[in-house]
DNA sequence: CGCACTATTTATAAATA
DNA sequence: TTATTTATAAATAGTGC
């Protein structure tokens, strides 16, 4: 589109050529939306900027539960040629490096229905959210945003007891709610891989 | 595009659904290369079709490798990132016919009917909130409440400098750079193949 | 300097062969 | 039914404010 013809060529301006990357980045998220929606079905996608900064998008489940998912059905219909194949499976469904906190994820996917609940959960909260954090972008009042800031203090409240009271028993807690992840890699992994599966 | 204008919902009749995933599957495909192509970068995508078949793309390197290499950046980056933001953004802009009302332009002119759609979706937002809400009981770590509370600082500070532009004191959260267009390299030159990388 | 406008190219929903 | 064609909606490159 536009007043000319799309040249399939790399820009070599890196102003033009990260104001190009930024627009048809939100459209290519758009339509790969309008997919998801319309077909309801499972749409993972990276994109990295120019700069490096990642973008991501995924419609229901976390990009790395589509991903898994995907690698699952080339097993046996080939449909993604990877050569790290074996490399990255094995990476993703038992890694103990720190770091990597898919492997940790990937184990849980592979042992625990528990914890797929408990990401159930998170899931469906992202989802809300999802669409409820972007709208704060048309907030169109002083009022209206005031409040919005009051709705989300009593929250952080909220998650302030929470966290209180799950100090209270922590560890304990948190060993009991995952027992397929190895815990020893779950703690060196501090705290961020559950989480990291739900928002990432 | 087309006779009508596209309804966000899903399509129920499964032949129709069909036929717009294959559609839309080549189009995404398709601007997908030609981001990674102009701009050079990285770009992985995996789809699932309504039957469940998967398509996936990458540009250079592979899905599973450029996941990686997205998530070894995310790690260290914030929490939780919001990769729909711009996409919902567009999704709520997408009565582009009848006018704009995007966020900023909802500031500037909070006047009409436009107010009034604001209202009505940040009134469904709440909604979705309201439903997102009662999850945080199920909060079982204290990282997870630290995540959340975390999401919720997070956006407390967006409604703030909502607040603040709306009261007129810009200028401090400012720093966004768009230097001047620089158009070359337009050239005249063939279109080619385009789903080089591209696995079915 | 960032945003908005607009002439054109693309992408498509329908209609049609 | 599947492939084209057509009429319109979308996306967007270049330009203007």
């Amino acid at each position: 589109m536009g007043r000319n013809k799309l040249v399939m060529k790399k820009i070599e301006d890196p102003i033009s050529r990260q104001q190009f990357y930024s627009k048809r980045k939100d459209t290519i998220l758009k339509k790969s939306n309008e997919l998801a929606v319309l077909c309801d079905t499972d749409v993972a996608l990276l994109m990295f900027s120019p700069a490096g900064q990642v973008t991501s998008y995924s419609s229901k489940e976390s990009v790395e539960d589509i991903m898994v998912r995907a690698m699952n059905k080339s097993v046996n219909q080939r449909l993604i040629p990877n050569p790290n194949e074996q490399l990255l499976m094995q990476s993703l469904t038992q890694s103990k490096s720190e770091g990597k906190m898919v492997g940790k994820i990937a184990i849980a996917e592979a042992h625990g229905k528990k914890l797929n609940e408990l990401k159930e959960t998170l899931r469906e909260a992202q989802q809300k959210i999802r669409y409820y954090k972007p709208q704060v972008e048309n907030i169109s009042s002083v009022q209206e945003a005031e409040a919005y800031a009051q709705f989300l203090r009593s929250n952080m409240e909220q998650i302030q007891q929470s966290k209180a009271k799950l100090l209270g028993v922590q560890g304990f807690l948190q060993r009991n709610e995952y027992p397929a992840v190895n815990t020893e890699d779950m703690a060196a992994a501090g705290n961020e891989a559950l989480y990291l599966n739900a928002y990432w």
